[in-house]
DNA sequence: CTGTTAGCGCGTTCAG
DNA sequence: CTGAACGCGCTAACAG
């Protein structure tokens, strides 16, 4: 049925006769392992290069009882937080040598189980997981697997290996700017329930609010679900308060653009008669009107730092298991100072 | 060096010992070749469950002589554009539980050679080619190689097998929507040169121009590069002109929106001084303001059939190379009726 | 420093 | 219908 076609590429015992020795030493100037003299190393190269040798990653792996390959748990490629993470892994990845094997919760409709059997039929070394959705799933099923796991933004409970943005440092940013700019009243979309993020952000709100002498009313939080709609309706209950908020702080750019809608539907002005804070920073951000203030997360450097931790594991170097990066406030059009109270 | 971890998961032998018969045996019920008897297949499944048994795909490979991998070259996840297509590639990679493995040229910064050498390595049996930018590199290196290959949106002189858009409906369907709304001086902000899409394109504005009687003038095309600076500076020329263009088709949305900010800092407003067509319809379209009109193009589907055509060949079973796939218009708030002819 | 050899886990003839 | 045996291409001892 398959059509064998004809294997181009040569293999590794070509290259030995060609340059007259063994599979052996073929291997070892191909892996720099073991001492070979440089004049038998350079006819090797010489052999490999004039035969266009590329050693068979398979053949390699099934000896070695290694992949070289990762595997990255996402939720939505289609999502550019998931994207940026994608690309910053790839290119640690490269750096190593070690190929990237994406696993996306989005196309496996058929259950997470599933996804992660196909990371590792596919023997890879190591895991990365980055999916906000089903962490908790993961850590069920992976923790019974020897397969080491980095997780980003998950809950270190869960996977004592992490990259983690500082929520605590993020929300107090956005606290301190919204406050700085005279409100008082600040609201909160939360996250869904469930997500580690969620309640930590969550958390990092009400310490915030503390922090800042203001105090914390459970009236001023609506939950969302880090998309448009609901985020939408749960502002529209905000600006229906008796003592509405003259600020929301989002739990992330999405939700945030969420609000937008409903304050415009409200009749009233994103930035100037209610200002919104997002967190992410994704592309969205710059080009929704108005501009989008938000908390910036690095997450190619999340990405890459993952893979870095990883590929310690992998190579027992493993010095910490841990790293926690700062978000940065970016100040666009979507804050601005408190109206004077409005009447109501 | 590499801590040599245990292994967790049972073997084909294992499997086999546990129900009693071959690992022969084994290999016919996990893959549903050759006869078994029905009692005998229902003892290996059995014994497969009970061991969680998962095959190792590269020994299968090794093999088989297939690794059940295709190869996705693209130039940018954290492009939309590509980034959909990933999702359509892979979401039908996994109805015949293909794996796929990306090839994002803007991590390899050290050449597309080398880009492509990786998933050799990988021994894709497949490769699909969506990248924009260095489409011709790709052809002539694997002419070379014995890899089948599908290109989307590539020039089909270079890659035999593709699926395309139909640029030159897109462009009609562009010059109707704004002939339609009274505009007569349409510009065209073309692609960078040397893509095949960019020619497409352009040569699909001039027949759309003489179809709807309306005289091609070199002067109202300008050159962007497909992103968003020279597009801007592209359509600063234009607004330049003596008898500047009441509308503007872009080749692509990011082009478009580089005419936005042209547009804006040269006093005049978006859909309703100047309207403006984009091609491509990503998810920016929709948010940036005013909203675009787009050519929609289905960037899923393409994906999936781009797989579709890939594994058709792989099993032999290949009955078309060629699937033209229609853009629809999208309308938004980027395009009104032309003003009337402004004195100059 | 180099060659020989034994697997890695599985698909696939070929006998039975 | 089933099993024994070989080989896919390579790495990693172990000898020399």
């Amino acid at each position: 049925m398959a059509s064998p076609r004809t294997r181009r590429t040569s293999r590794i015992y070509e290259v030995a006769r060609s340059a007259g020795v063994s599979i052996a030493t073929v291997s070892r100037v191909a892996n720099a392992t073991g001492p070979v003299r440089p004049q038998t190393a350079a006819r090797v190269q010489a052999a490999m290069r004039r035969l266009d040798y590329r050693p068979h990653a398979f053949a390699r792996a099934l000896a070695a009882q290694r992949s070289r390959t990762i595997g990255l748990l996402i939720s939505d490629i289609l999502h550019p937080y998931f994207a940026d993470i994608v690309r910053g892994a790839q290119e640690q990845a490269e750096v190593s040598e070690y190929a990237v094997l994406l696993g996306d919760a989005s196309v496996h409709t058929r259950g997470t189980d599933l996804l992660v059997q196909r990371l590792l039929e596919r023997r890879v070394d190591g895991l990365i997981v980055a999916s906000d959705r089903t962490t908790t799933d993961y850590a069920m099923q992976l923790r019974t697997e020897d397969v080491p796991v980095v997780c980003i933004n998950g809950s270190r409970e869960q996977f004592p290996r992490a990259v983690q943005i500082d929520n605590r440092t993020g929300a107090a940013l956005a606290i301190e700017h919204l406050v700085g700019l005279g409100h008082r009243r600040i609201a909160h979309i939360a996250g869904p329930p469930g997500l580690p993020t969620r309640d930590e952000r969550l958390a990092s709100y009400r310490a915030a609010l503390k922090h800042a002498g203001l105090r914390y009313d459970a009236e001023l939080v609506a939950t969302g679900d880090g998309r448009f709609d609901e985020s939408r309706t749960a502002t529209r209950v905000l600006l229906d308060l008796a003592d509405a908020p003259t600020a929301i702080f989002a739990y992330n750019d999405r939700s945030a653009v969420g609000c937008y809608q409903a304050i415009r539907a409200a009749g009233l002005r994103v930035g100037t008669d209610i200002s919104v804070v997002g967190f992410d920073d994704i592309v969205m951000a710059e080009w929704v009107d108005p501009p989008l203030t938000t908390l910036h997360q690095p997450r190619i450097e999340m990405g890459r730092i993952a893979v870095d931790l990883l590929l310690a594991v992998l190579n027992g170097t493993e010095t910490v298991d841990h790293v926690v990066v700062q978000p940065h406030l970016v100040v666009r059009a979507s804050t601005g100072p408190a109206p004077a109270s409005r009447a109501c």
